[in-house]
DNA sequence: CTTTCAAATGTGCACGCACACAATTAATTT
DNA sequence: AAATTAATTGTGTGCGTGCACATTTGAAAG
């Protein structure tokens, strides 16, 4: 029908003149803004249906020449070693998008105290940003800050974990239970039952921590639906403030049928794992999260034998790479980033360190 | 010294203004095409030196409206599965520049015909490409290659193989010593010795094949260093093709004290697994490379236990991107991407395949 | 002192899009 | 029929850079 130029890319102008309007007419009808007649609509549309018009996003960016502000809900990064990762992630996206206009404003709260968190939350709204990332580690105080972001009608990205009542924009992070479900296949490799595996929830307030328990019951149904030996498994929940702490761990280092720990927070990784040393029980599987500087030590003197790589750094600097995409470039995200669920050993770990953003 | 205004970026403009001269001129100095002052040289300079300008990427490739075209040589992908992963890396590169202009070209060569290679190599340099990736699997045909490429100052960008000779604007790979090492340790998780491991070299000659035998030696080198038990490791280079091929794994199936197995190859993988399964032998410990269709398949089954992902795919993606970042964004690549090595087990391949390029 | 010529410098347009504003047309009122 | 107003459509400018071309400068030659 239309003779068209190969390699060359249809722009405005030509869907212009191909709908015999100008171009002025067809940016409103792309960017749906009104002042269109009937009539000129459906020359517009009947031409954009027999082309492909994909519109040159580097040119769009230079064109609106608009400035954008994202807001970023995390724990304090000088609290805990794995939101210091988040921090270096968002950070790093903060550099990359500067000079185009982007500014990310961190609004840390305190991982231990769920208030801190609502308060900041509404205290980034006030500030008004084009978008928000967060980490909503807390289920109870979250769901209320998205119906804040929602009526204020702000876009948002959220990461590492995810709430079924949230709709954001989109969800960066790992599926939970199948990451406990690896945490159980690595478990029984080679092992010969009957034994005791321990569960260990460290350091953060499980009641609402759904992100743990998440993993364990991934953990549980796969020992459950795999191991044809008998394994009995025993859940821990503590804080390493509590008075009880130390003698409950020691004794559970001195369990004679104990053959593997699976432990479900980072933190809590490099905390068992000295443990396991002070005990001479080197030989015990350990499994456990993130390349934490505590926890490499650990791996690489063969005390702690995997790791899961969660990749806080990855996750916050995806998060806002999706939101910048979805201002400045109008791309459409897709509502969920699933992260691979890797596996980090004393041999693969300096691959992972070396390589950059993967 | 200078006031700035906060937020907003310096221009070419900018500079113009401080150093006291036309953009025109700071152009020049910028892309140093010659034909300015040595005063109005040193006036510029001087400005750069003491603030910071980060050219505008947006704008620079806006404005300057060039076409590049690149060159990939690769194994014919319909011949290879891990190939054909390759291909789709570079097709999804493909399009994703497409628009702006890029146009990827592929020249297939012969997996198991070197000959091929060097022809397909001359021939991509009379077709005069702005770069070049290539897969460079033959050593010895490799290296005039690299000389014809520099004779005719085309740049270009390794992957999958590392060659030390090559002065390449930037390899992107895994180290494949380091992946020999995982697959050593994988092997001996959880095993009580003594007993057998076996090297299987399937489906390539590897005479030439460096990239094999690399994995063989960091393999072997790790079992060395860190058995406790006496293990014993026998290495076969076979080709399917060859008569005695069927006897000669058959053979090794009844060996008693077999306790795993490691293959280098992706495709072998399969074929390991197809002979483990028919002999009953599946708990025999199968360590292999790659997620391809086949190998999936017998991962899913539990007859190969664990798969080291070499990422073909993302190489090959990344490796045109890298081409495109310096040819029209003029940015400095890193001279080396080391991709981690990842490990794939029955519980965690979802993940894999589900998240999009990683 | 004018002419010639090359080196140095400045100016202007294009890239494709967004957006503000000007111009045109049609409908309504006086 | 002229004037006012609203609805629609078209035009122009800017975003920051690259590049072609025009202009200026200064020195050498006539």
């Amino acid at each position: 029908m239309f003779t068209m130029q190969v390699g060359k890319n249809i722009r405005i102008k030509d869907i212009a003149k191909l709908a015999g309007v100008s171009v002025g007419t067809v940016d409103r009808v792309l960017h749906n803004r009104g002042r269109v007649s009937d009539y000129a609509l459906r020359k517009v549309t009947e031409v954009m249906n027999q082309i492909d018009y994909k519109p040159n996003l580097i040119a769009r960016t230079l064109g609106s020449n608009k400035n954008y502000r994202i807001a970023a809900i995390i724990p304090d990064p000088t609290l805990d070693p794995y939101w210091a990762q988040t921090n270096l992630g968002i950070i790093q996206a903060q550099t990359e998008w500067a000079q185009y206009g982007v500014i990310v404003d961190q609004f840390p709260f305190d991982l231990y105290n769920k208030d801190s968190f609502q308060q900041i939350a509404s205290k980034v709204v006030e500030s008004q940003p084009d978008g928000i990332v967060l980490a909503p580690i807390f289920y109870h105080e979250s769901v209320p800050a998205f119906e804040l972001f929602q009526a204020h009608n702000i876009p948002y990205v959220l990461f590492n974990t995810n709430i079924r009542e949230a709709k954001p924009l989109a969800f960066i992070g790992q599926d939970l239970s199948q990451s406990g479900k690896v945490g159980a296949q690595l478990i029984i490799l080679g092992q010969h039952g009957p034994g005791t595996f321990a569960v260990l929830h460290i350091d953060e307030d499980v009641q609402d921590s759904v992100h743990l328990l998440e993993k364990e019951r991934g953990f549980r149904s796969h020992l459950e639906e795999n191991s044809k030996a008998q394994y009995e498994i025993v859940t821990f929940s503590i804080s390493p403030n509590s008075p009880t702490f130390n003698q409950q761990m020691a004794k559970l280092m001195e369990t004679e049928s104990l053959k593997g720990i699976f432990v479900s927070t980072s933190k809590g990784t490099a905390v068992a794992a000295s443990f396991l040393q002070q005990h001479g029980k080197s030989e015990i599987r350990l499994i456990g999260y993130d390349i934490l500087t505590e926890n490499l030590k650990y791996l690489r003197s063969g005390v702690i034998d995997f790791l899961i790589n969660q990749n806080p750094k990855r996750q916050a600097h995806l998060g806002i790479s999706h939101l910048v995409n979805h201002l400045m470039f109008k791309k459409n995200t897709p509502g969920t980033d699933l992260f691979p669920l890797e596996i980090i050993t004393q041999q693969n770990v300096d691959s992972y360190l070396g390589s950059g953003i993967h």
